[in-house]
DNA sequence: GCAATAAGTTACCATATGGTTACCTTTGGA
DNA sequence: TCCAAAGGTAACCATATGGTAACTTATTGC
């Protein structure tokens, strides 16, 4: 192999990460498929989130394409719902991917819980996780 | 839906970030899959990253468990390779979905031999990328 | 006329991450 | 004997990212 010279500002997996990796990214995308559409129930669901950092999040997700932005005009306060793109979309699928390996990966360092969470919330992810199974009847008998 | 709090330091996601998504590592990954195992190697295919960096980037993914590293001893100079582990070879898998994502995403945007250097490197991707033919037979056709 | 509510914005602060440059250690060979 | 090469450490610096707290705007119900 000749020296092929990568360059950090081209990766690709570095242009991900900035779409996704923000520290509450994958939460509000999260939210907002679940039909957590509005800026007020969202703070609601993430309780340590500043509105500052809400918004900010919001706006780069909707930059980005992932997310849209809509003011219900003529209503009393302002009311701004969101939704995912059908780029965000498919990105979910993915986050779910990868989400399944990182459980795998974590599997005997996360608390049950924890896993109990991801599994209620995210329909096709029991599927993808055989080693649950195991684990979950092996409690049953204990 | 009643409200589920989410804590981003209990994010699967946020974990993922933190195995991966350093500025080097997924350059990294791939290296050291492709067999460049040495530290001296690895520089000369990343010209600007500095000795000190390559060494935390390595040190954490040796940590985290994604690769090994072995001193080959009675050489004369230090000599040290890495390798990946099971773990690590599983998550270049996923790294590959990434990537086919993401280059969908930016197809638009994405110079042309930026996607042939991913093309070139990742054995699987082409397959990925229907919209990729179309490109290339368009090419070919002007 | 006044408070409450939704959805922010502004100014400012703290920490994490990445980066630069110089120095260190071991050993074989000229 | 002393230099080069591999693989680092140490001390220090710059910027990006996330965070807090207070203020803003528009409208409706009391």
């Amino acid at each position: 192999m000749q020296p092929v010279h990568y360059d950090a500002n081209l990766c690709v997996m570095t242009r991900f990460s900035g779409l996704i990796m923000g520290k509450w990214k994958p939460i509000i995308l999260h939210l907002v498929e679940c039909g957590i559409d509005r800026f007020s129930a969202m703070q609601s669901h993430m309780p340590t989130i500043s509105k500052k950092i809400l918004t900010e999040q919001l706006r780069e997700l909707e930059t980005d394409g992932l997310i849209s932005r809509q003011e219900l005009k003529a209503k009393a306060p302002k009311i701004v719902v969101y939704r995912l793109t059908p780029q965000g979309t498919s990105l979910r699928r993915l986050i779910d991917e990868i989400i399944a390996w990182t459980l795998t990966y974590l599997k005997d360092e996360i608390p049950d819980d924890v896993v109990d969470v991801y599994i209620n919330t995210h329909p096709d992810l029991a599927k993808r996780l055989p080693w649950l199974k195991h684990k979950r009847k092996d409690e049953n008998l204990s």
